[in-house]
RNA sequence: GCGCCUGUAGCUCAGUGGAUAGAGCAACUGCCUUCUAAGCAGUGGGCCGCAGGUUCGAUCCCUGCCAGGCGCGCCA
């Protein structure tokens, strides 16, 4: 459809003696289909041709020799509308999606670029709840949508895995814990511990100052510290990559805040000798007032370093070993100031690593009975909600195709992902409420469903005694093939808008209208058994339906499944 | 107190400086001897938080207010 649009838009702009761009920024989409394809408001126009905007579109109307693009051009009301040549527009988009197999979205934009995505990033020995979520699935759609667009994904999980909560885990164990414990159930007792610690240290601040001991013993190499943290962090990631098969989830580096440990003082150093930094109460501070906000701390009076130090460390040794063109990085919206702060700092710096960091926010998971804490001990296991969904999705699939192959299979695809599209199809920016019905339901705006739809595709084309091929572009011309063929054709702006605004639910709002369409088509044109040429055709359309959903669901990080 | 974010149908959410504000869920009603009914078709349901302003035109931009969320130096 861009293509059509481009071509208009040089073909009006002299007569408008504006830019292509700019010509081409006017055009709207009618809001009646009826109307038109493309329309452009003449409005704005009015003032500096000094006509009224009815005048103007009348006059473009008779001006524009579109000949071969559009089937009509009219004014109507202070708009051009625009109707393209159907079949024309049918067999550009869908030949193009055909030839381009699997990339249609794939505009090479990126050009090769590296993009860094910083993205779940779970603290060491504490479960991996709900609450990571939607960093680690908007975080690799992310990536997938990035390398869509020609760019380098590198996927970074910077883990949880330094900080003042290892004195405490480390307190924890020595009094709570036995070790035969830590093989059994891992996560589950690191997790009751910290929650026992938490509890008596309420009564029992000594506990408090003894974590800071074991804490600081650690950052010093200290022996039994290093390797009770070392154990911590192995049984960790063991259980935390059981939850990333389930979800499909990958990344290239997994380097905790503890691998930066070693680059600190020289980071600290550096922002010391370009005299960025005060002493404020015995702590390292990099004060931000000219900029608005309240200063950064990068040394506390006791001189251990906080994660704003860390922050900084990797950002610098991210943007020296990658040479990225941006570092993004998926993390919630309540650490927005955090970030803010550690880019100025970076700026300040003169680091080229400042402009290139987005913070990606996204916002919290509320429940309905309050605030989740780890610390009080009451969370949502994510892989309790995927185990639950996969069981769900074996019972829909028991109860609608108890002869289909691979039930299992299918049932993990399904149910993972309707979870996931679940969380992907809102704005990252809300807080979202968490609800199991609505986390759990296959029906109408789901994962499910388009993954139905994708499914209902591939069965078409099993049963198909022809090969798809564009025969009679007349028969994608009706009411109910046209806007889907139109809006396979967005396809590639979809991508590139979702890369743009980060936002992940750009493409999934994209392949649930796809779905829609598509269901409507298939239910009211019977697509095979017709004459030949026309079932050709529509065979065609189905084909690059199927593979546009395909890629969508794959740049969301949801399997497209043949069958279910 | 200050800062950031959010406020659209009963619920969950799309939406855009422009022509009648859209989906899904829930409720009700139809449609499986025909390509997968996890579907399709239909009905009802809206001071687009409130008040000003900018504009030919504002749900969208600006200001103020109200409500909710988050954050505001030695946690991450």
């Amino acid at each position: 459809m861009e293509k059509f649009r481009q071509e208009i838009a040089k073909k009006i702009a002299p007569l408008l003696n504006m830019s292509r761009e700019e010509a081409r920024a006017l055009m709207e989409v009618p809001p009646n289909p009826a109307w038109g394809d493309i329309a452009i408001p003449c409005f704005s126009l009015a003032k500096t041709l000094r006509k009224a905007p009815q005048a103007i579109a009348a006059d473009l109307a008779k001006a524009a020799d579109l000949d071969g693009l559009a089937g009509s051009v009219e004014a109507m009301g202070g708009y051009l509308n625009i109707t393209l040549e159907k079949a024309a527009v049918a067999r550009h988009i869908i030949s193009g999606i055909l030839q381009g197999g699997a990339s249609f979205g794939f505009t090479d934009q990126g050009g090769g670029k590296t993009v860094v995505i910083d993205f779940s990033s779970p603290n060491i020995a504490k479960p991996f709840g709900i609450g990571h979520l939607r960093t680690t699935v908007i975080g690799h759609s992310l990536s997938r949508i990035y390398s869509e667009l020609g760019y380098r994904a590198v996927r970074v999980n910077h883990l949880g895995d330094w900080g003042t909560q290892f004195g405490k885990l480390i307190v924890a164990y020595k009094l709570f814990a036995k070790d035969d414990k830590l093989i059994d159930d891992p996560l589950g007792t690191l997790f009751k511990i910290y929650v026992e610690f938490h509890r008596r240290a309420e009564n029992s601040p000594a506990l408090l100052e003894e974590a800071r001991e074991w804490f600081r013993r650690l950052e010093e190499g200290d022996d039994e510290a290093r390797s009770l943290w070392q154990r911590f962090v192995e049984v960790s990631l063991k259980e935390y990559q059981r939850v990333y098969d389930l979800l499909g989830v990958e990344f290239d580096y997994w380097l905790g805040e503890s691998y930066y440990e070693p680059l600190l003082a020289s980071t600290v150093a550096a922002i010391e000798a370009q005299g960025l930094t005060t002493i404020s109460d015995g702590a390292v501070v990099v004060d931000l007032a000219d900029h608005g906000m309240p200063p950064c701390l990068l040394r506390k009076t006791d001189g251990a370093t906080l994660y704003a130090t860390r922050d900084i460390a990797a950002a610098l040794y991210r943007d020296k070993k990658h040479r990225p063109e941006l570092m993004l990085y998926v993390v919630g919206q309540e650490q927005t100031l955090h970030f803010r702060q550690v880019k100025q700092v970076l700026n300040l710096m003169r680091s080229p690593a400042g402009e290139k960091m987005v913070h990606v926010p996204f916002g919290l998971f509320k429940f309905p009975e309050g605030k989740m804490s780890t610390r009080r001990g009451n969370v949502i296991f994510l892989e309790d909600v995927l185990t639950r969904a996969v069981d769900l999705a074996a019972g829909v699939i028991e109860a609608k195709n108890p002869e289909l192959e691979n039930q299992q299979e299918i049932a993990q695809h399904v149910g993972v992902g309707a979870v996931v599209f679940a969380d992907l199809k809102h704005g990252r920016i809300k807080d979202v409420l968490f609800d199991w019905e609505e986390m759990l339901n296959f029906d109408g705006e789901t994962g499910p469903y388009v993954q139905y739809t994708h499914a209902r595709a591939c069965s078409v084309l099993r049963k198909a005694a022809l090969n798809p091929a564009l025969s009679d572009e007349a028969a994608l011309t009706d009411e109910y093939a046209l806007p889907l063929v139109k809006l396979l054709g967005e396809f590639p702006q979809v991508c590139a808008r979702s890369a743009a605004e980060y936002e992940p639910s750009v493409v999934a709002r994209y392949v649930l209208d796809v779905s829609s369409l598509f269901n409507r088509y298939y239910h009211h044109v019977r697509i095979l058994g017709g004459e030949a040429g026309v079932t050709e055709t529509r065979l065609a359309l189905v084909l690059a339906t199927q593979r546009i959903l395909a890629r969508g669901l794959y740049l969301l990080g949801l399997t497209a499944v043949d069958k279910m």
